[in-house]
RNA sequence: GGAGCGUUGGUCAAGGGGUUAAGACACCUCCCUUUCACGGAGGAAUCACGGGUUCGAUUCCCGUACGCUCUACCA
């Protein structure tokens, strides 16, 4: 399976933050790219000015960092086609645009956005709400099909501005094999004459696209489903351009969809429903609004991976839990849904539990202590973190959970749920209490098997039932009714914190 | 409106001419656990609808419905 050849793309335009259908198209592209031992580019496509947002480039190549999926040739690393972004290749794309014109395939065109609005607005009908600029409408323009050849030679001297649009033959059928969905074909009447040089000199897409793809010699191109409509217009450009036989094999994604009612997913749908869409937290500078991302909420990468891979894809086992590794090995785009999938986050949220119970706690100490300082906790011995994580795992869903679940290891709870033993405390329990951390104190190797039998032996003594006295135990020691066992609670923080815990509940009692 | 694409339980989905139509998430019941979890056992689908083709269709073909995407000098 190994075509050093294969090389693949991701070309996002930097507009804001990373949606979970960007990394997954990163993702399927990353995959591809290294189970044939080919390359994955990143290619910025920042050829609309307007809207340019700072930070969104190196934004998306810290989410990248962060997921793993790192190009093998982009605008910060450079490569054998740089440069990697599409402002700076500007002077590229007009020569192509001019070489179609020579060719009799696109043509100048001088109409101003009012212009267009108002062709929009007189050939509407309620069979046709939204016309287009084509092989009909263009003869009513003002373009150098409807214009005398040196008017528009006079037109461009003054400096009038212009754009270049593709003439769009007028009954042709254009096919091509989607990888996913195999052959699909339209018909070019529906298709419209799409501006391939803006007036500020800039590309369309369209254009930039083709072109940059072609230099860059990507073999394998992969996008969202919403490209779709659009692949007629690219087919055409790699045929006049005279590269058709470089022309890329494609694959058009299923959308993300939204977890309830339907439509594309967005960021907005998450801030609704109260769960991340960008990967990492996005700070939008314009809006000063800060979105939160799945890392930042407590995710692992690898489950972010593995969760966004099974989105629309699997490979016919009953596995879930996959690994990049086996991901690389077993991806394949004939198994890519066609359809789109909503969105579930709680599933999402299951994917992170089990890479949390499978993953070494060592690792996952690393990413737990930032943290815990943050919240004030200070973990002054490595081996005690790993040791209850070991013991909280199983209960952690999302990384930040590991605070709530074992902050009390290292500090004593805050505030104490009395409320649970209150109604069946007793003089009795509260005797108990006071004469086990007495004895509690003489315990010479403080372990769980000591502590337990102490515990056993007084209440037996005391004659109330064990547990009844576990429950109050486990609140004076965690301060509510959660974590690992009592007896293992109290081996791991120690003689001291045991007692003073258990003296200081005792006040509040 | 048009074009393209899609449609298996609430959700993600396997399967694909003859099956008891996998599995997972969520939910419910029970077991385990004198906390909370974890774990275990159960529970739900006339495969959108209508026509064909066929001995037989969820699976193939054609329609219909529904949904989505696109229909910008945005990508």
């Amino acid at each position: 399976m190994t075509d050093t050849n294969v090389r693949v793309r991701f070309a996002p335009s930097p507009t804001g933050g990373l949606h979970l259908g960007g990394v997954r198209t990163v993702l399927y592209n990353y995959l591809f790219a290294k189970q044939h031992g080919g390359k994955f580019i990143l290619r910025i496509e920042d050829t609309d000015q307007s809207r340019f947002v700072p930070g969104a480039e190196e934004y998306i190549q810290d989410c990248l960092q962060w997921c793993g999926l790192e190009p093998d040739e982009s605008p910060q690393h450079g490569g054998p086609y740089a440069p990697y972004r599409q402002s700076e290749r500007k002077d590229l794309y007009r020569q192509f645009a001019l070489q179609l014109i020579d060719q009799g395939n696109a043509y100048y065109a001088f109409d101003t956005p009012e212009e267009l609005d108002a062709m929009r607005l007189e050939f509407k009908t309620e069979d046709n709400p939204s016309p287009t600029y084509n092989y009909q409408t263009r003869l009513k323009m003002r373009n150098a099909e409807t214009l005398p050849a040196d008017e528009v030679s006079r037109l461009i001297s003054i400096g009038t501005p212009y754009v270049i649009r593709i003439k769009i033959p007028q009954n042709e059928t254009l096919t091509f094999i989607d990888m996913i969905r195999g052959e699909v074909s339209f018909n070019s009447f529906l298709v419209d004459d799409k501006v391939l040089l803006k007036a500020d000199g800039m590309p369309t897409y369209h254009l930039a696209v083709v072109v940059d793809d072609y230099a860059m010699k990507i073999t394998h191109a992969f996008r969202g489903e919403e490209w779709l409509p659009s692949a007629p217009v690219h087919i055409l450009l790699w045929k006049y351009l005279g590269w058709i036989a470089d022309m890329p094999m494609w694959a058009h994604l299923p959308l993300i969809l939204k977890p309830d009612g339907h439509g594309k997913l967005s960021k907005r749908d998450g801030d609704r429903m109260g769960f991340p869409v960008f990967a990492m937290n996005w700070y939008d500078p314009r809006s000063n609004d800060l979105t939160t991302g799945f890392r930042e909420l407590g995710f692992l990468p690898e489950a972010f991976i593995n969760l966004l891979a099974v989105l629309g894809w699997n490979d016919g086992s009953e596995q879930e839990i996959f690994s990049i590794d086996e991901l690389i090995q077993k991806f394949s785009m004939d198994k890519v849904h066609k359809g789109g999938a909503k969105f579930n986050y709680e599933k999402a949220k299951w994917f992170n539990h089990e890479w949390i119970k499978r993953l070494p706690s060592p690792y996952l100490a690393e990413r737990v202590k930032a943290d815990f300082t943050a919240k004030g906790i200070t973990v002054a011995n490595d081996e005690v973190l790993v040791k209850v994580l070991d013991m909280i795992k199983d209960r952690c869903t999302l990384l930040t959970d590991f605070y709530e679940q074992g902050g009390f290891f290292f500090k004593a709870p805050a505030t104490l749920d009395v409320a649970a033993i209150k109604p069946k405390w007793t003089n009795d329990k509260f005797m108990f209490f006071d004469i086990l951390s007495e004895k509690l104190m003489l315990i010479e190797e403080w372990n769980v098997t000591a502590i337990e039998a102490l515990f056993k032996e007084t209440a037996t003594e005391k004659n109330i039932k064990l547990g009844e006295l576990q429950l109050p135990f486990r609140v004076m020691l965690v301060g509510g009714k959660f974590g690992p066992g009592v007896f293992d609670i109290a081996a791991t923080i120690g003689k001291a914190e045991t007692i003073n815990r258990i003296k200081f509940a005792l006040t509040l009692l």
